[in-house]
DNA sequence: TTGTGTTTTATTGCCTCC
DNA sequence: GGAGGCAATAAAACACAA
């Protein structure tokens, strides 16, 4: 335990208010002693109870007691100490843990304005995409049938990206209610031939479900001309094959706290698991 | 000097544990 | 029921700008 002498170099300091009525002081001031004001701990006896503290921030009777005779203050004085410093420590922690939080609330912001920003130009991406589709569509086909098949595409895109998102078997039977329903209807509808095929570009493309649940997509060599299919590497997927994450199969539990999918609707679940881009 | 905000010491009332 | 802890608060001490 931490020796007072060995803080202060040896006793000597200002009484307390408790002190005031110490026996061996004579009579008269006893008597005609106004009751002192509130005096504050001597530096000397701060640093020693913080060093205490340091040790052991509870007090047991017995270290209460050493404690006071060594820095000739009331048990009590001592006691109410630790109580305030204890006070003082919780208010320090709650502090910092809400920087902490903080800190963990703007990286979280930041990735979720980045992921709607991608959001953003990915649905840029896709309307002009459509837009091809829907000329392609005009050149060979009925006008009326393309826009309506446009129409359901874009409604799909327009869901907010913030929803509340249920837990439970609701929202899985969302998720592929969504799939089936919203999106892949929308999207294959505008294709021609059987499902699972994307449309991009003005391109077929079919999308392969690999052994490990990831999507790869593979243009259809039947309509694809060898300049489009340049075109197509070139721009669309410059890494092609471009392996395809299940939504699902995403790990987010890298990013402390997050258990909102970063505000990802079921929808925009369904969207990256049946998209590709 | 004084008004004002902050820090420190101490009290009060309530709660829990033995 | 007494001891001890905690939250809320009072009040004195202190710091400091105007």
């Amino acid at each position: 335990m931490v020796s007072f002498e060995d803080v202060q170099g040896g006793k000597g300091y200002n009484r307390s208010f408790f002190t005031a009525f110490d026996p061996d002081e004579n009579v008269d001031q006893v008597y005609f002693h106004q009751p002192e004001k509130k005096r504050r701990l001597s530096a000397n006896q701060v640093q020693f109870l913080e060093k205490s503290f340091d040790e052991e921030n509870k007090l047991e009777p017995e270290r209460k007691t050493k404690l006071a005779k060594d820095l000739d203050l009331e048990p009590r004085q001592v006691a109410i100490w630790f109580q305030n410093r204890r006070a003082r420590w919780k208010t320090k922690q709650l502090e910092k843990e809400y920087e902490s939080l903080q800190a963990s609330f703007d990286t979280l912001k930041a990735n979720y304005d980045d992921l709607l920003k991608e959001k953003e130009k990915l649905k840029s991406e896709v309307a002009n995409l459509t837009e091809k589709v829907l000329v392609r569509e005009q050149q060979g086909g009925d006008y009326k049938e393309g826009e309506s098949k446009r129409k359901g595409l874009e409604e799909a895109l327009e869901k907010p990206l913030i929803e509340s998102v249920s837990e439970g078997e609701g929202s899985k039977v969302c998720v592929e209610g969504c799939k089936q329903e919203e999106i892949s209807s929308a999207k294959s509808d505008i294709l021609d031939s059987e499902s699972p095929h994307n449309y991009v570009d003005g391109v077929h493309s079919t999308m392969l479900e690999l052994s490990d649940s990831s999507y790869v997509f593979e243009a259809d060599q039947q309509d694809i001309s060898q300049d489009e299919e340049d075109k197509l590497s070139k721009n669309l997927f410059p890494h092609q094959p471009y392996i395809f994450p299940k939504f699902e199969d995403v790990n987010y539990s890298d990013h402390p706290g997050s258990s909102c999918n970063f505000g990802f609707t079921d929808e925009d679940h369904a969207l990256w698991s049946s998209w590709s881009y």
